[in-house]
DNA sequence: CATGAATGAGGTTTCATTCAT
DNA sequence: TATGAATGAAACCTCATTCAT
């Protein structure tokens, strides 16, 4: 996505008033409950500003445009589940890799679990949202905090470098979306976050044994 | 999806005459150009109609509304890569499971990245489509054929579950999700199809091995 | 209606062949089964064809358009009606007022009641359709009958005029139009042809009294 | 009617603001202007909002579609007959019977024939607009409005029943609309007028006697 | 600041009708 | 003569966005 395209997503004032804050918190909600209740094609700005209890005038003051208020929230979320991941990494320095892939896995999946009909519905409006760089940017701060972590590691010498990183990572979004897309019962979540643990401690082995 | 969305995607009517068979095909080919030079949100079905040279009316001919044009599309496409896999599959039959994992996946990646734009293009539709029911239809079928293909591992006792390897399929699509919506460059699909193909094999090993 | 309107409306060609003829009916029995099971709005000439066994092509051979398609099943439906007042009217001759009256409305009723869903069915295309100009054509038809009944009765000197027949068709068809249209019952119908002829009846009774 | 069907043609929002009644007010007096030049199918939204002097948008801000449109503003003809009906029934109270039906009957008259091209207008609408819904609506309304005078009659003991009224006023609907399709001449009017006051009377009176 | 009425471009879809085969 | 594929004008309706109050 153009550099201009993202400044146009910016939200257009930033709330210094409380009462702002509350609002603009209450569209963003607003927003998921729609998503969630109407589905992506049928949330419209009127809709959304309804539901939180405001007119439409009141959500463009706050939004310029309707993307990027859903750019907001997606953003958002995507910023949820990168904290989780960057306070799992923080927490498993200094421990053996597989222990470390193992916390930062885990913490993935659980984050997602948790928010398990959210990420559905922002599966679908990820694409016409630019969804893409958002995951990029923050796949990015991901990958440095996992980077960081690998350092760490008490039985490797060489860790796996950032590409090694990235298709990590995106096997395990992928699986998981695929997951919350069939909405998957929490005994399979729970079967699911085993094997991907596995999946990555493999990998992660391999890739450094590899390079040995 | 509910059975009646399902019947409302259904194609209108079967061409009899040879004429309506090459419209037809026009018009699916003309989806893909738009949905290439103007984007899914871009995509109308007046611009598709005018893109195969015929009118709109013709179009409804033979899709009954927009969605069930563009499912038409993204069937065929995730069609030929499910096809692309099973021929894969039957050609590895018989031989050490690293071998018939490194051939999968790269079938696998090979047909993604000679369609890579139209990957691209269709993801962005998916989800408007009723796209995950397809994904998992044809997931189950190339599914199925990996069973078959890992029966027949030289050097395994008892093959990879189910389980195991929908997550593989999942990871690995996910991965490759990725690499194209990033635009990579070719090199980084060959070195992308290297790890994956680690990847894969590291985890049906650990799989395997975990069970014994 | 203007005259060149109502050519437009005339049968394209007469059927001279025998299969002809037999297309034409089944279009026109189609015409009517499409009203009954989809409704006036949803009734397309192509969906007429399909039920009558022919390609719209074929229909468009005995109709110049879809109104002249509708106003023949119309006008066959009203001519069937005025044929069942004109027998009426045959036979009612020579006999008191009361009776003739009785008979009239009895066989009106009769055959309305009889093609009950077709009426109401009816009811809606007819505006479409120049439906007024046969209501009119076929009035002054059933009228005539009536007055030429009217003067061979026993216990009036002077009969009715032209007006009043009308106004007790008018009042009789209207009171027809609001029972089928509620669907009535069969014993809904028959008081209400009892009251149908108690009303035609006083009221012919109070025009014939009071001229005199 | 199905009940869905009737939520389908409620209003879609009630004006708060005063310049909102406005618009509504004269997108209804737009569609009447547009039903009498241009007649029932010719009638388009964009017609009918352009005549009133607004966008389309604005049309469908106040009613979910066309037919919820036609339905307001054909109610709102009908409400207004009844309406007459009442008033007049009303007036008529305590006298004797005659008198009343001539009140009722010639009120019932006049209100269509002030209105005759509307009415007219209306005829061709009402089908495709669940009319005949209203009309029954109505129609209980001003049978109530009747009854209840009829109890206070002078010279009656025992007043004719519901269905004797009904069929009444089935009867003097039926015949106007006869006569307001004909396009019939002030003259034939006040004819008509003479004719179904005597037609009512007579039929109310044949009514009550016959049952004592 | 908030409101919500108004905008109108633009999209989807239908269907009467024609005409080459 | 029958077919049915193709046409395309024209209808309906949505919804992001603005702006007077």
């Amino acid at each position: 996505m153009p550099a201009d395209t993202l400044a146009a997503l910016e939200p257009r004032k930033t709330p210094v008033q409380a009462r702002a804050a509350v609002t603009v918190e209450a569209i963003c909600e607003a927003t998921i409950q729609v998503l969630l209740s109407h589905g992506a094609e049928r949330l419209t700005t009127s809709r959304v500003a309804e539901r939180a209890g405001v007119s439409v005038g009141t959500l463009y003051q706050y939004f310029p445009n309707k993307q990027a208020l859903l750019f907001a929230v997606f953003e958002d979320h995507m910023n949820k589940v990168a904290v989780a991941g960057e306070v799992a990494c923080e927490r498993a320095c200094h421990q053996p890799l597989a222990d470390m892939i193992q916390q930062l896995v885990e913490a993935y999946v659980n984050v997602k679990m948790d928010r398990a009909d959210i990420s559905v519905a922002l599966y679908k409006v990820a694409p016409g949202v630019g969804g893409h760089a958002v995951v990029e940017r923050l796949g990015r701060r991901l990958r440095k905090a996992i980077e960081a972590m690998l350092q760490t590691a008490t039985d490797v010498e060489l860790p796996p470098d950032k590409f090694a990183i990235d298709v990590m990572m995106a096997a395990m979004s992928g699986a998981m979306r695929s997951a919350l897309e069939s909405k998957a019962s929490p005994a399979t979540f729970r079967k699911m976050r085993e094997h991907l643990v596995l999946l990555c401690q493999s990998y992660m082995k391999a890739v450094t044994t590899q390079r040995a």
